[in-house]
RNA sequence: GGGGACGUAGGUUAGCUUGGUAUACUGCCAGUUUCGGGUACUGGAGAGCAUGGGUUCAAGUCCCAUCGUCCCCA
């Protein structure tokens, strides 16, 4: 009995009239599974306590689909008194439509009951792990559409899902969205945290963000900027004391009330910039004419609360960045270090993130609130729109009034000073990751790419000549200072290891094997080009810090390429409007009117990224007067 | 401001219509095997189903509420 009780029948229970009631139909199915024996039915889907403590009132017996299924039973004997549970049956189900039933009211326990309760026959069965025979008469016909049907619709598609899990399945071509997302996850660069618009920071995003830094913090100590650090709670009276900055930030600070369960006196803001707090103590560093210029310059992270749309690296509530602020005795000496701090920011950004960037002024409608002016270096990326990757702000003398940030001059007049603010935030990740990034993952420029050369080792094992060879390489070339990893994992083949470090957009991509060792030589593959070829073993350093060279190069010209492509010029409103719905840098004279950029912003959605006055004079797209400002237009992140 | 999707093992996910303590893949661990473009086999560990209520003998499944996340359009 116990054999053929491990199939495919389930009777559920339900509550309807007094008495169970099997019709023959189902009777004979019950028979068949082994589920009923003369009048002793074993019911399924029914609690020992229900048993218990309910009238058993209907059963019907609807017979599996098509799905390998557990079912379980109970034995019985009789349902209003105390019924042990037993699991009888595991398997297949099969066969027909839902059998519905009805039969003898009554059926009553018996000595079977007890047997099934001692010694629950599937339990033996599952243990033994025999999936049970299937009945002779139920699957034949059924079985081999079933099994067809699960291998085409199921199995396969599920290797299939498998494959795109691990790697990009969007075309970035397609759901750039989607594809910039998997981007950022699969290449474990950053995940979301708990917190909404927040997000972590995994080891290769963070490289990258300390490649920048290094390479900032080069630039940043050639003008005589040092850096320095600032507490992230900011005194509600300080953070307003500067009314036009302040409303600009209100709506987006994080404010804290609390200390414990006691209330602040006054509210904590967390710092959505630094400014403030900044400028108060500069006014006690400062007296007098010899401690300018003070040119600080702060890493820290910065919050504010994006209520909508999110996007890592791009729009999130808290982000990492720095900021520079620095304090001059003229207007002029400001000014200029306002341009120069641009000009670092361009070339840090063309030369190590291999994106080539436009610069100008920014309108006043999109200039930094409490600034002067603001300068921006912008970059078009694929999908059409601008991201504003660095800005660098005159503040002139705006907050030097009301933090009192005044100076002693060289006739002891006292002086108002001058102040400038910039900063670039980890959007320039985002930035690269969109510029750069294919639909096989992330690309990096072997400048900032966390690893910037993997071997694997071919038709190896941990230990074996190709192994030590690869090893030997990569010591070599961390002495010639390039960051080179062998990928000696034991447990994932060769081609899953080429797909992940692809992924992960390593540089270049070393292979050693047998035939390589024998011939004396590896091959380099370029992770941006895809381009294979063979290098000589000696003086492999040198060949491969030329290709990472070249890579570097040849990545920045591409993306020029591209970026200009992306650039287009209108001469009139009409062409203005179809050319920003193409996307892209559209370019086009502007009155400096900020009701023609309102116009344009509300018909296009387009705004001014910045004025370069580049494009001669002529009449403005908009409203036809006398213009000398050209403008970039584009949508913009 | 508007709209949509969703919360079940580390990840992806089945189950929800027709309530009966959960499916598979992947990943992970151990071992064998493989390795020149995402290897195969065997054996394991791993979730009580976002939270709080309610209905019920019984809730991942039904009802109510709350919280949270993601995406899209302005």
């Amino acid at each position: 009995m116990t054999a053929e009780l491990e199939y495919k029948y389930e009777v559920k229970v339900e509550r309807r009239d007094k008495a169970i009631r099997l019709d023959a139909a189902a009777r004979e199915a019950l028979r068949e599974a082994g589920m009923m024996n003369n009048n002793k039915l074993k019911i399924t889907g029914v609690s020992p306590k229900m048993l218990k403590t309910m009238k058993l009132e209907y059963v019907e017996c609807p017979v599996l689909d098509s799905q390998v299924h557990f079912v379980q039973c109970f034995v019985c004997p009789n349902f209003q008194s105390r019924l042990n549970r037993t699991v009888l049956c595991r398997g297949a189900a099969l066969a027909d439509p839902k059998v519905t039933a009805h039969a003898e009211p009554n059926a009553r326990s018996g000595t079977d009951a007890q047997r099934g309760a001692t010694e629950p026959p599937a339990q033996a069965a599952r243990r033994s792990g025999t999936p049970g025979t299937v009945p002779a008469d139920a699957p034949s016909k059924q079985s081999p559409t079933r099994s067809t049907g699960q291998d085409a619709v199921g199995r396969k598609p599920a290797s299939n899902a498998h494959r795109e899990e691990i790697g990009i399945t969007e075309p970035k071509s397609g759901d750039f969205s989607e594809w910039y997302t998997q981007v950022v996850l699969k290449a474990e660069l950053a995940d979301y945290a708990p917190v909404k618009g927040m997000i972590a920071l995994r080891p290769d995003g963070y490289s990258i963000w300390e490649s920048i830094k290094t390479a900032l913090d080069a630039e940043f100590a050639r003008v005589g900027v040092r850096n320095a650090f600032l507490p992230v709670l900011i005194p509600e009276s300080l953070l307003t004391r500067e009314k036009t900055h302040f409303e600009g930030f209100n709506p987006e600070v994080f404010w804290v009330t609390h200390s414990g369960d006691a209330p602040v006196g006054d509210r904590l803001a967390l710092r959505p910039t630094s400014e403030t707090i900044a400028y108060s103590l500069y006014s006690k560093w400062i007296n007098s004419w010899r401690d300018l210029p003070l040119k600080l310059n702060f890493w820290n992270t910065a919050l504010r609360a994006e209520i909508k749309s999110t996007k890592p690296f791009l729009r999130t509530s808290e982000f990492l960045w720095q900021e520079g602020h620095t304090v001059h005795a003229t207007r002029e000496e400001a000014a200029a270090q306002v341009e120069s701090m641009l000009e670092i920011y361009r070339r840090v950004i063309e030369e190590h993130l291999a994106i080539p960037v436009e610069s100008g002024r920014k309108s006043a409608r999109e200039q930094f609130v409490g600034a002067e002016y603001t300068l921006t270096v912008e970059s078009m990326m694929p999908d059409g729109k601008a991201l504003q990757m660095g800005t660098s702000h005159l503040l002139g003398q705006n907050f030097a009034k009301p933090f009192s940030v005044k100076f002693a001059d060289k006739d002891n007049v006292e002086q108002y000073a001058w102040q400038t603010s910039w900063g670039v935030s980890w959007r320039l990740i985002g930035a690269l990751i969109m510029v750069h990034g294919d639909d096989r993952g992330l690309v990096l420029p072997p400048r900032v790419a966390p690893t910037q050369v993997v071997i694997v080792p071919v038709h190896s094992v941990r230990g074996d000549k190709v192994w030590q060879a690869a090893t030997d390489l990569a010591e070599r070339l961390r002495r010639n200072g390039c960051r080179a990893h062998v990928d000696d994992r034991q447990n994932v083949t060769t081609g899953y290891k080429y797909g992940d470090w692809e992924l992960r957009g390593v540089p270049l991509r070393v292979e050693m094997g047998p035939r390589d060792l024998k011939s004396g030589a590896a091959v380099l593959a370029r992770r941006d080009t895809g381009a294979k070829e063979q290098s000589g073993l000696e003086n492999i350093e040198d060949t491969i810090a030329g290709v990472l060279d070249t890579i570097q190069n040849d990545m920045l010209e591409s993306a020029r390429r591209r970026a200009a492509g992306m650039t287009s010029m209108a001469q009139d409103y009409e062409s203005l409007v179809s050319l920003i719905s193409d996307g892209g840098f559209v370019r086009a004279r502007w009155c400096g009117n900020g009701k023609c950029e309102e116009t344009i912003k509300e018909e296009t959605g387009a705004d001014i990224r910045l004025v370069d006055g580049e494009g001669g004079s002529g009449p403005c797209v908009v409203c036809g007067s006398p213009s000398v400002h050209g403008a970039l237009f584009a949508r913009g992140y």
